[in-house]
RNA sequence: GGGAUCUUAGCUCAGCUGGGAGAGCAUCUGCCUUACAAGCAGAGGGUCAUAGGUUCGAGCCCUAUAGGUCCCACCA
């Protein structure tokens, strides 16, 4: 055993050591094994372009805290790690790099690109798994995965195959959304609506007269807030009940610029009370308009290029940018006398989650999943219960989702990422979905093949990652064994990208659940509240936090104090904190340490003492019964997933009770070798209680309380794969929980009695103790040694009445029985009796509560007999201090 | 427009099935007590947003109001 321990904790000295040694045993590593439990937990995969940011931090902090308890509960616990290859924000990222050296993705060609996207990977890829490793991860590395691995591409390609054969994805002509600088579709979760100030232009359109000339006199009204897209037009709408317009309906009006006939239809889409009653309607660039075109057999003209440029079908404007099509039209507008007024107008606009560019809507043909009833086993599943969120109330966001679910745009027109596998037959245009790219044309004979170019969102692979990472499509040993997961953890905010699509997935794939439970964390947000951002500049690196406290204070940090599914502030001085909590526990263990380096004797054979071999004395107990509890109910808060609760509680015995209580209870004894079997039964018992804390402590503090536990003892190489602690029948002493419970009232009355009255704390003082209980008088001679080197006693007396006890001595009352302290030349007796009055008052209010509430017949007759019985006892209590204290009152009155 | 959530000590937040309001930080006082000043001891500080209701009993359950945050929808 290495005592030589530094004075303060350092987590740089051993944390890539442990980490090093942890996987170098294979700790880390799972294999199905029938004797044991399995316990699944599968990665939210990182992306390869990432960066440990907080929220990884976090989310990863709560997977090993379960994964390391389950582990150390005797689970054959599995942490499935993996990367993913986050199609559109890699090669976002890569196409930026590109520029730089002036180079775009054409350039390249789709191979080269391709092949640069690979480099990137290999380059990026294990960036943020060295930094997982520095969170002190427990994760198995020797599964780790990759959305785009062969495994990975196999499933995608079986679920893609699989469904368009049960008519589930299918390709059609639709609305979808347009990011025109990354030049993709993208889906409807990728929207994000941003409120900008924009403007309502109100236009009118010139009716056409029966004889076909256009009336210079009669037009139609209306306001758009996207006049460029008047040159898709292709009908105007109006309510069919709208009396002010049901003449019209049927006539035509002439589309300015274009001079096309746009016919006046009525739709009960239309809002009669919103603005004039009519809408222009745009079926290629409007999700409404495409749906009231569909109706009406209206055509969709499409108007724009992929770069929001105006196309051939915008007459003279085309070649121009959708921006500056629309100043232009509209001042062309003005100059025909058709711009009826421009009016201020906040209005949601759709944009592209990861560049910010609006969106534009455009009728596109794409590859969709049918949602309908691919969604109904996974709303079934939580409805059921089948599936839990944490916390419940997810499960409104959750169905609110699937309640509204549109059909999925799974197609972009990116490089990266799965292609999708259809074929298109060059000769006679039949498209032939399969794994592989067929020989010969079934229609037509010919073998003309070239595959669709646009690949996969990225989610649609992610969707398969807890069954993809374990072997699927094979029914591998791995994944009947670990499959379904336990437990998946991740941020509120991907639960319609990613959770709800894990769930069809696994249902329709695997005809299981993915996992039990979905435990949702909130957002790491600044001192200030704000979320982290690039663009603000105000995240904080976890990697410089691990640097400046170590991984453990930021683990306990990201723990402490917060629910599931809160957002919680992050700032150093909670850093601080919890680096002081690793800090104390360190100079805790020291302590231990370097009593058993003085004890030579009693450290040789420590490790090899059971409960039964010491002499426990009632401190040894207490202690002992403390920690019994500590144990039964932070494995309960664990379980409930309740983690911040279950480490405040290990964190708080292990600093008050164990730290500030039992190691000053038992310095006297360690310090006084005249008596071993004494000093035996404290060394044992403090490191029985400290090796037990640390495995409490371990999931959340992996590191520090390794290094302690080895320092500890020898028989055991690993705290994280020792035995979680459990309650036992022996450990559990209520007797000693009370009478040491009374000595610490005793010890707190006396000491703000002491500082109340200006005692110098070097200044020592005889202490009787007064009691008629023989129970209370036992207890303070059992513990007069601690007791007096608590209470900063010279001398203690302990005796059934105050016979000979100063007149003027300071008075303590607890439970049972009454301090003397005579403190000779420095009694106030005015200080002291306002003091007991006060005491008095306290007393009193208490005895009122209890009272009132005993007095109250319905409170007895219908609260459980359980908590009448507890304030009855309360009552007795309080009323015997009390009458100490009037008792005390009236002498110091005399 | 729909929904969720929050409002608890100066600050940041816990408070699990309703049964005498807690922590960390900050503040004040006193301590270098041979594990730890990243510490020890003591103290102050809250009508638990407001108004009703249910209950023997409400921070917790219900209703309404006010303010904040977030999500969804997107009336052109």
């Amino acid at each position: 055993m290495s005592r030589e321990l530094a004075k303060t904790y350092d987590p740089k000295d051993i944390e890539d050591r442990l980490y090093k040694k942890w996987e170098d045993n294979k700790y880390f590593h799972a294999e199905p094994d029938p004797k044991k439990t399995p316990f699944t937990i599968v990665i939210p995969p990182p992306n390869i372009t990432g960066q440990l940011h907080m929220g990884h931090a976090l989310d990863n902090t709560m997977q090993d805290i379960l994964i390391r308890y389950k582990r150390m509960q005797g689970y054959n616990a599995l942490w499935q790690p993996g990367t993913d290859h986050a199609s559109i924000a890699t090669e976002v990222r890569i196409i930026e790099t590109l520029k730089q050296q002036g180079i775009s993705k054409e350039d390249l060609g789709r191979e080269g690109f391709l092949k640069r996207a690979w480099e990137w990977k290999e380059e990026y890829g294990g960036r943020i798994i060295s930094q997982l490793k520095k969170m002190g991860s427990s994760c198995d590395w020797d599964r780790e995965r990759f959305t785009m691995d062969e495994g990975c591409n196999r499933a995608v390609t079986e679920v893609f195959v699989k469904m368009h054969e049960k008519g589930w994805i299918y390709k059609g002509s639709r609305i979808i959304n347009w990011c025109p600088v990354c030049n993709t579709s993208i889906s409807d979760a990728e929207v994000e609506y941003e409120e900008q100030a924009g403007h309502f232009w109100h236009i009118k359109y010139p009716f056409i007269e029966n004889d076909g000339s256009v009336s210079k006199t009669d037009f139609i009204e209306f306001a758009t807030t996207r006049p460029e897209t008047m040159l898709g037009d292709t009908a105007v709408a109006v309510n069919p009940n709208d009396e002010r317009y049901k003449d019209i309906i049927g006539r035509k009006l002439l589309l300015p610029f274009i001079n096309r006939e746009l016919p006046i239809v009525a739709d009960e889409y239309v809002d009669m009370e919103f603005g004039t009653g009519v809408v222009k309607i745009t079926p290629a660039h409007d999700p409404n308009d495409f749906e009231v075109g569909k109706r009406h057999n209206l055509p969709e003209i499409n108007i724009l290029n992929d770069d929001a440029t105006i196309n051939e079908n915008g007459g003279k404007f085309a070649g121009m940018d959708r921006y500056e099509a629309r100043r232009q039209i509209v001042k062309e507008l003005e100059e025909m006398g058709l711009l009826v007024g421009i009016e201020d107008h906040v209005h949601n606009v759709g944009t592209h989650d990861r560049c910010g560019t609006t969106i534009e809507p455009m009728v596109k043909k794409q590859w969709f999943v049918k949602m309908d009833e691919l969604i109904k086993p996974a709303v079934k599943a939580v409805k059921e219960g089948e599936i839990r969120l944490i916390p419940k109330r997810m499960e409104k966001t959750y169905f609110n989702w699937t309640d509204n679910i549109r059909d999925w745009c799974i197609s972009r027109q990116l490089w990266w990422g799965h292609r999708i596998p259809a074929y298109y037959c060059r000769d006679c245009g039949e498209i032939v979905v399969a794994k592989e790219m067929p020989a010969v044309c079934p229609k037509c004979g010919k073998s003309h093949f070239e595959q669709d170019p646009d690949t996969l969102d990225t989610w649609f692979s992610s969707a398969l990652w807890p069954f993809s990472t374990l072997g699927w499509p094979d029914r591998t040993e791995d994944l009947k064994y670990f499959y379904p997961t336990d437990v998946l953890v991740t941020g509120y905010d991907i639960i319609f990208f990613w959770v709800i699509r894990m769930i069809f997935s696994g249902y329709e794939q695997m005809g299981e659940r993915p996992f039990k439970t979905v435990l949702f964390h909130g957002l790491v947000r600044d001192a200030q509240g704000r979320k982290m951002s690039k663009s603000l500049g105000n995240g904080i690196d976890p990697l410089e936090i691990i640097e400046n406290y170590g991984a453990d204070a930021l683990r306990l940090t990201l723990i402490t104090g917060n629910a599931p599914g809160n957002d919680m502030r992050f700032y150093n001085e909670r850093v601080e904190a919890s680096r002081n909590f690793a800090n104390k526990i360190w100079n805790a263990s020291r302590f231990l340490l370097m009593n058993l380096d003085q004890n030579p004797e009693i450290a040789s054979k420590i490790e090899d003492l059971t409960q039964i071999d010491v002499k426990l004395e009632p401190v040894d107990k207490w202690i002992l019964s403390k920690l019994n509890t500590l144990i039964r109910e932070a494995t309960e808060n664990m379980d409930a997933f309740e983690l911040g609760i279950a480490v405040q509680k290990v964190y708080d015995f292990i600093w008050d009770e164990f730290c500030d209580w039992y190691i000053e209870m038992v310095k006297p004894r360690l310090y006084n070798s005249d008596d071993a079997a004494s000093q035996t039964a404290a060394l044992y018992t403090a490191r029985a209680v400290l090796l037990d804390s640390l495995k409490l402590l371990h999931p959340y503090m992996p590191f520090v309380t390794e290094e302690i536990f080895c320092n500890l003892q020898t028989k055991e190489e690993s705290i994280m794969i020792s035995d979680w602690p459990v309650w036992k029948e022996d450990r559990a002493f209520s007797k000693e929980e009370n009478a040491i419970g009374l000595i610490k009232d005793a010890v707190r009355g006396i000491r703000a009695v002491r500082k109340e009255m200006n005692v110098a704390p070097s200044r020592k003082a005889s202490v009787f103790v007064v009691s008629e209980d023989e129970e209370v008088r036992s207890a303070f001679t059992d513990g007069r040694l601690f007791f007096m080197s608590l209470a900063g006693a010279s001398e203690l007396t302990v005796k059934n009445d105050k016979e000979g006890i100063a007149d003027d001595a300071v008075s303590v009352m607890i439970h049972n029985a009454t301090l003397y302290i005579p403190f000779a030349e420095l009694v106030d007796i005015e200080a002291e009796i306002r003091r007991l009055s006060d005491e008095k008052e306290r007393l009193q209010a208490e005895i009122r509560r209890a009272d009132g509430m005993l007095k109250n017949e319905r409170f007895v007759s219908k609260a459980p007999a359980e908590k009448v019985e507890e304030e009855k006892a309360k009552l007795k209590k309080y009323t015997g201090m009390l009458d100490e204290v009037e008792k005390r009152l009236s002498e110091l009155r005399k």
